[in-house]
RNA sequence: GAGUCUGUAGCUCAGCCGGAUAGAGCAACGGCCUUCUAAGCCGUGGGUCGGGGGUUCGAAUCCCUUCAGGCUCGCCA
């Protein structure tokens, strides 16, 4: 469906246009003016300088245009069911009860509500998560993996192809440590052998607690011992040179890991459509190289193979981009612009997105011109580095545990559930059972909403006591609002079956047309519905889960206020309370519609 | 030092491709449960939009300058 703010455009541009002014001043935006108006267009005061007119007169005229244009129309559903100029030369609208009312119908026909596709199928990568094998997910995983999450959602949503990867840390020296460690520890292991020739085990020489405990144990090591740090990097040379041993290990660490991880993304309710990693773009690295060098990019720079990338606009000289350390070993730059090349041969992506840590800048800088110089990305593709803001603590420093360490994401998620279960145990009479699976849902909507709900570029405050408090601007206040409505809607459904109507309950309401609005809080609830469209398209265009978030809290707060002053289910007409549990449903439909969006779920009681 | 981002109510944040009286939430205070979940609703108080210039009919928003803080600045990822 067109969006309310372009029908309402055309109508107005038509006006201007009539009176003999240009219609791009025909704009309409919401109003910013609730106490006067809905809509606004502001045009006729930017069209006072080239006509040389009062804005006010261009108001007039275009007011009157558009009384016009609805007399000639009559018959037709009118738009507008008021219409002002005002001084200076505001142009105020109100949009009339039966026009918003058929447009909401229309929303509820449909299946993406009103959401038009703006894409029609093209591929576009998400990179995000970036975990590192070996190493538990901490906080700062969190940001990027939810908002990742969600703007896949999002454009699927919108009819792209998205594809997420999370781009596994699977290839560094945290390997070689790894390997150094265990065979300090297990020196029997066969890995170990050099005249083994048997088959290796299948089953891993260690689980995820004792991995997650020798990793963090060799990197302190390595710190202190300069021989364990050598041999370290003498093994993941050695395992990046394919010595079969050490490839066994690093399968074995690999499928402990990854189980491990799928299910700590799984707790966030994130997933991923390609576990790739580092390691897959090695295969691509001697080529790329060599590429490099023969189109004449690539020159030897103290030692290292490095490539341009400054141009003269840049505000500072960048430095170029390293593909080869001077101990001949490939890096980050060089295993991204290997997954580059494999992305493109597999997929040839309309564009890739990129979700990091806002401190990785200058390397995405570096890569995306490397990529475009050397022709291994089209140069109309679209490369896109969102940088997430950090999550701090209360204190405004990164988010650490009271010990000072890293937060270990399972622990916060913990310790939000247990937050949430607590409040639920105190408030409502709810089995044990039944809370603990509620406070799960719950608290990983605080968790989601209280991320999601900041600007992505901007760091923000983690405040554990604020998130799990959820009164106001909350994923709870959000859920609460669901699930009021659907306690409503089963009551209704309920008194219908009763009345041996059950079979025309559902009907009754998918049926029914909207009624026009009876009061000012449904009109607002309305107007807020209508917005839906809008949102979730420029939501996706700016990458700014944020204002999905902001949506569905004023479309809840627009609900509150309607539920507060209105009496659904006494309401003694049994059209016009037909009319509110439809209107009641789409406004379920759609806030259902949008946490799904931002990656998280309602329960059904809370 | 250079580049870059941020600075809005006591706290946490929206608003930023110029528009009318700068908005929410929390906290404070006062109302509303014999009525659909009060995790709610309604109301009150609280702001030199970091400071100073400029452009404009009109600036939190654009430009310049200045202060404060964060981050980045060739062989980590």
């Amino acid at each position: 469906m067109k969006k309310i703010l372009d029908l309402t455009a055309e109508q107005v541009r038509a006006a201007f246009e009539s009176c003999g002014y240009a219609a791009d001043y025909g704009k309409v935006t919401l109003s910013n003016r609730p106490d006067l108006c809905e809509y606004q267009c502001n045009g006729a005061m930017a069209a006072a300088k080239a006509y040389h007119k009062k804005p006010i007169d261009i108001a007039g005229d275009v007011a009157a245009a558009l009384k016009r244009q609805a007399e000639e129309t009559a018959g037709a559903v009118p738009m507008f069911s008021s219409v002002e100029a005002v001084m200076p030369g505001f142009l105020n609208l109100k949009l009339s009860g039966d026009y918003l009312a058929a447009y909401l119908d229309g929303m509820r026909s449909e299946a993406k509500l009103g959401v038009e596709e703006c894409g029609s199928g093209e591929t576009i990568i998400v990179d995000y998560g970036g975990a590192n094998v070996a190493k538990p997910l901490h906080v700062g995983h969190l940001r990027t993996a939810i908002i990742g999450e969600c703007i896949k959602r999002m454009g699927n949503y919108l009819g792209y192809h998205m594809v997420g990867d999370v781009h596994l840390g699977d290839w560094g020296l945290q390997m070689g440590l790894i390997i150094e460690e265990l065979r300090d520890r297990k020196p029997e292991l066969p890995y170990f052998d050099e005249n083994f020739t048997g088959e290796y085990p299948q089953e891993a020489p260690f689980t995820i607690s004792e991995l997650e405990e020798i990793y963090p144990a060799a990197s302190a090591r390595s710190k202190e011992d300069e021989n364990f740090r050598a041999r370290a990097q003498e093994a993941t040379f050695r395992l990046q040179s394919g010595y079969a041993p050490f490839r066994a290990i690093w399968r074995h660490i690999m499928n402990v890991s990854l189980a491990d991880l799928k299910k700590n993304y799984g707790s966030l309710n994130v997933t991923f459509d390609l576990w790739k990693g580092e390691s897959d773009a090695q295969p691509y690295i001697p080529g790329l190289i060599e590429d490099l060098q023969k189109k004449g990019l690539a020159y030897e720079s103290e030692g290292a193979l490095v490539v341009d990338i400054a141009r003269p606009d840049d505000p500072k000289e960048l430095p170029p981009c390293i593909i080869r350390k001077s101990d001949g070993a490939a890096l980050y730059a060089t295993s991204d612009l290997g997954t580059i090349i494999e992305r493109e041969r597999d997929y040839a992506p309309a564009e890739y997105i990129y979700i990091t840590d806002k401190r990785q800048e200058l390397h995405f800088i570096q890569v995306f011109r490397v990529a475009k110089k050397a022709g291994y990305v089209k140069p109309e593709t679209k490369m896109t580095h969102m940088m997430c803001g950090t999550m701090n603590g209360k204190d405004g420093k990164p988010f650490k545990t009271r010990a000072g360490g890293v937060m270990r994401l399972e622990n916060l998620i913990r310790e939000i559930d247990e937050a949430v279960y607590d409040r639920i145990m105190e408030n409502r009479t709810m089995s044990e059972e039944e809370a603990r699976e509620a406070s799960r849902t719950i608290g990983l909507a605080a968790l989601k909403y209280g991320d999601l709900s900041n600007q992505v570029s901007k760091d923000y405050v983690f405040d554990v006591d604020r998130f799990t408090s959820f009164e106001g601007n909350t994923g709870p206040y959000i859920l609460y609002t669901i699930v009021r409505i659907k306690s409503i809607l089963a009551k209704y459904e309920e008194a219908l079956a009763a009345a041996g109507k059950a079979e025309g309950a559902s009907a009754a309401s998918a049926e029914g047309r909207m009624r026009p609005a009876q009061s000012e809080e449904e009109k607002t609830l309305m107007r807020k519905l209508s917005a839906y469209n809008d949102v979730v398209e420029t939501a996706f265009a700016e990458k700014a889960p944020h204002r999905l978030c902001q949506f569905i809290y004023e479309l809840s707060d627009a609900f509150g206020s309607f539920y507060n002053t209105t009496m659904i289910l006494k309401e003694e007409d049994p059209e016009k309370k037909a009319g509110y549990i439809r209107l009641i449903r789409l406004v379920k439909d759609v806030l259902e519609s949008c946490i799904g969006l931002l990656g998280f779920d309602a329960p059904d009681r809370m």
